[in-house]
DNA sequence: TATGAATGAGTCTTCATTCAT
DNA sequence: AATGAATGAAGACTCATTCAT
């Protein structure tokens, strides 16, 4: 019986989410297989945790071709874009406190490609005058990510409906927590 | 010569930022102290690391003692906390990532009352009138805490200069990214 | 290849008679296994311990029964009893020294058993009218375990032969030091 | 404040008659001193207990002096010594499982002094014609040792009243278990 | 002299990884 | 292909001992 790969990196994401260091024992038994076999697909710890790099990456370059970045105005975007990445955003979450550790060139490259898209409508904004030009698309970028990984904080700890989830994110990015006329 | 617990804390912090696995012997060398002493005085990583929550949340209690958030209008008092809070942004960011591990009544507690704090400056600005109703104190300050993760992570890869934080954190929480009229 | 359970609990028997503090590296080589090895088996230095006793209860009780305690004057029981009893000596010996640490259950009730095993033997002579009615049979049957105590280390160091221990023993406990006519 | 040496050893032999290991901490915690003071008093572990054999050892020289083992009948000494001897017995109890382990001559002359004497009047009872000639004096010697040892931890677990300890062991080691006429 | 503080050394324990079936 | 078993390596922890006051 073939090992399900998808498996063994969801429960991986689940487990190293709540505590980065949990034992490949313990993802092993979550996924329903022997330490051992988790080795046979999976080379060593760190392997694990690019593959889980690599699928987060895609599954976040899926939402991102999904939401058509290029499409409409840049406001309209960034709200599709979080709409589509809020399923990917416990994984995410996760990958960002720990992808200060690896040198390999591809995974980084991924995740500059991701930067990039990113910061890249931010600054499709910023020319189209949509988005104000006093906050940087890199810091926006980051921000960006930063209200991801706590929202999906906040849904696991109960303190946000799930379905509010998009919302919450988009427009507090967008409009900010002050009250203005035109909203 | 008494160790100089502050440091050793301090050392910890900035370690464990970096890599929440940092041995301890790493620790104690950069702490400038012996493995053996670093146990005397913390008798094991867990109580380290509780202390370390201690000694940011009692920081991060005075960065809000002195951002009088009661005083003046929400979004000035806002502004002030995030300024305040700025220096403890690091080590917030790795608590943040590694809070979900202990049992500890006292420092949950802890935890609780700067969650109720920071939320109930949300809560007076929303009844005030000055901030939107549609979005949760609850999620606003998980927000806040991402932000200042973010902000923190940032400054360290320098994609924002640290002097800019500040008005980077507290210019979007409040006014979001869309230009408007009335900024 | 299999660990030999078996070795292991035999080595360790022999390494902590002679040192109580024998480290576990020292045991585990002398089963010519790894110390890790010796940690799958048995999860740490109380676990080894209890598992010598579980094993050593087990010995004993083996021996006990070989002896038929119930059969026969009480006299010739106490003599089959010790002479069973002999090659577990070393092994009780040692656990006497160590057993009044655990707390578990199990382990007493299996060393109460015994006790009331041997407790029952000596009762039973004494309402024979076999055995004197005047030191009680608690008393018996701790001054038993003390003389197969002392039986093994005089063996150990020299001091008795091992073909003469039942006899020493067995005569010791039955008749006492005193020359008497009937004997 | 002089430091009360007596109270140090008699602290230690009780906690070390306990658990074998007991850390020095606990035996300066129970005489009430510090752990750098008792190492002022005892250059080390090994130099603690070989002070609490010198002094075990001189007890027990007293014992036997003011048994005067030389008077009278055999019988009547082995009574005098055991119940000069009671008093001692938790200290020697302790000391029999521990003294495999030095090579210092002088202990070792101590305790080869008791043993002498000890052999002697149980050689002395068999030339005599009191006491039994099939088992040596050595092997006596021993489980004299070995009831003694008895005798205290039966007392210590409440098996057997103190009061009758003397009584206990001299009867069995004289007369054995098995009634006779004569007594 | 007595002690709190600091530390080196030794032991225990866990984990990732390899191996044989 | 999958796994139970074995292990090396690394980290945590404890203890006896030394040092400075």
């Amino acid at each position: 019986m073939a090992v399900d790969r998808e498996r063994v990196l969801k429960e991986a994401a689940a487990l190293l989410t709540r505590r980065a260091s949990t034992p490949l024992d313990e993802i092993a038994r979550a996924a329903g297989i022997s330490r051992a076999t988790l080795h046979r697909h999976f080379a060593g710890r760190d392997a694990l945790i690019r593959a889980l790099e690599e699928h987060g990456i895609a599954q976040f370059v899926q939402a991102m071709d999904a939401a058509r970045l290029e499409e409409g105005d840049a406001a309209g975007a960034l709200r599709r874009l979080v709409a589509e990445a809020e399923p990917v955003a416990a994984v995410l979450a996760f990958l960002f406190t720990e992808n200060q550790l690896f040198e390999d060139g591809e995974i980084n490259a991924g995740w500059a490609e991701l930067d990039a898209r990113i910061a890249a409508l931010f600054r499709r904004g910023q020319e189209e005058g949509d988005f104000r030009i006093d906050l940087s698309a890199a810091w926006l970028t980051e921000a960006f990510y930063g209200l991801i990984g706590a929202g999906a904080y906040a849904v696991h700890e109960g303190r946000v409906a799930r379905n509010d989830l998009t919302h919450s994110i988009a427009e507090l990015l967008l409009g900010g927590i002050r009250r203005s006329m035109e909203k």
